[in-house]
DNA sequence: TCAGTTAGTGTCACTTTGACCTTAACTAAT
DNA sequence: ATTAGTTAAGGTCAAAGTGACACTAACTGA
């Protein structure tokens, strides 16, 4: 939210600015004392705005694109630049352009969202400035970013349940039980865990390892691990909208 | 593309400028020499560039956005200004913002995809600088318009198996063959009557009239028309997302 | 050795879907 | 007037998919 400097008057009919913001979500361990039992919960980043409108509220990460970077790479770099996190999954959510989404001054934002796996959520530096907030338990938050939250997390749950991103909040390798429980945590209701298993094995790109986890006090579930077979929900064309995981 | 003056090196670092753009689907009814029997067929309005990147190449319907319009509101003005057509249909489509989609100049355009209804489009005047294509059979575009409209055909085949759109190719009310007719020209395949019948009715928003259509050489069949009971497949707030059908 | 726990397999009823048959209602030709 | 032709509309049946749930497998700890 940058914005080239300019006496108000001018500012007010000037073209529209262009700013990139993300939505980025990772996933905790339930805690106890949640209304459902034990089910996982989305959290997402938020930075305190240090300036005029809406200071001191919180808001989404975001800032200008440079000329010579795309939006992906924008976003990627905005991200990175203010929670040190890097995604494994990232895709444009939308362009918001509501002409009063900032008082005063004329933003357009295009929106991404990013999933990051819970390893890598510790690495963001949780400080004055940023700071982790339950997806649906927010503050009022500065602009339009509350619904723009909201509709991030209608996308990532209706996209759920039609495609194979859940791994993205995983490592490499994982547990049908931990594969399940993101399902759980995201769509927010119990999942069979024999249902669960044979609708994930009649994918071919989820492949088995020949690894299992010990250590555990009953039978060793087997690792499993995305193999990436072209994407499976896609644009003709993936080259302008990437909706490609990135996998680091 | 209508962009601010300045001289080329103030543009080559400038702030990317911002655009709108709109991929317009209509319907006609196919002609006897295509590859599929009497299958209708997807046809887009295009305009002629008068000025330089890519003189006289075909482009998608486009311009700049006011500071006093929103992104939608862009839409649907510039689609009407050009080809004088109101459509039934309007939703976003993508960002588009790769470094090198225009020469010299770095320009994001926000592409909206929209339908309108066979009678509607015969409004379009066709003349020297606008002219309808056949969607499966462009000529080379300029920037990357090839690569927009392949994606926003994605877009309409692949939302029309698991949404309610297609109605909006027709007029108010419509047999159920001429529903079906929609639905065989998008997806490019025939689709059996007796069972697409079966899973229109059971769906809420297709209600019957008591009308039928007479003059035929056989059965008079029932005329339908469609309840807009609430946003079949949208965002939980349907105001800045707001991929609602405009019903003109 | 047994209780406890989770991994993984199998079964059964119910629903959805594709293929195809039958009847209904109209027009046009004989 | 009867019949052939055509499309509308409804029905049947088997295959495939899904939810609910029982059952066996493999480990740990007492």
């Amino acid at each position: 939210m940058v914005l080239p400097t300019a006496n108000v008057s001018e500012r007010q009919y000037a073209p529209p600015t262009l700013a990139i913001s993300t939505v980025i979500f990772s996933l905790r361990n339930g805690t106890a004392d949640q209304d459902e039992p034990g089910l996982g919960e989305l959290w997402l980043p938020l930075v305190r705005r240090t300036r005029p409108p809406h200071i001191d509220r919180w808001a989404l990460p975001g800032g200008p694109i440079a000329w010579d970077e795309s939006l992906e790479d924008a976003a990627h770099r905005n991200l990175h630049e203010t929670t040190l996190l890097q995604p494994r999954y990232l895709e444009q959510l939308y362009a918001f352009g509501a002409v009063e989404r900032s008082p005063d001054l004329r933003v357009v934002s295009i929106v991404y969202w990013a999933l990051v796996q819970a390893s890598e959520a510790a690495k963001a530096t949780e400080g004055d400035n940023v700071r982790w907030f339950a997806a649906d338990d927010l503050p009022q938050l500065a602009f339009d970013h509350n619904q723009i939250v909201e509709y991030a997390l209608w996308r990532l749950r209706t996209k759920m349940e039609y495609s194979t991103i859940a791994h993205n909040f995983l490592g490499e390798t994982f547990t049908l039980a931990q594969l399940r429980e993101v399902y759980e945590a995201v769509l927010g209701r119990r999942i069979d865990p024999a249902n669960f298993r044979r609708q994930m094995r009649s994918s071919k790109d989820l492949i088995a390892t020949d690894e299992t986890v010990t250590g555990g006090k009953h039978r060793p579930p087997r690792l499993y691990r995305f193999g990436n077979t072209a994407a499976p929900q896609s644009p003709p064309l993936n080259s302008p909208p990437s909706a490609v995981p990135l996998e680091d």
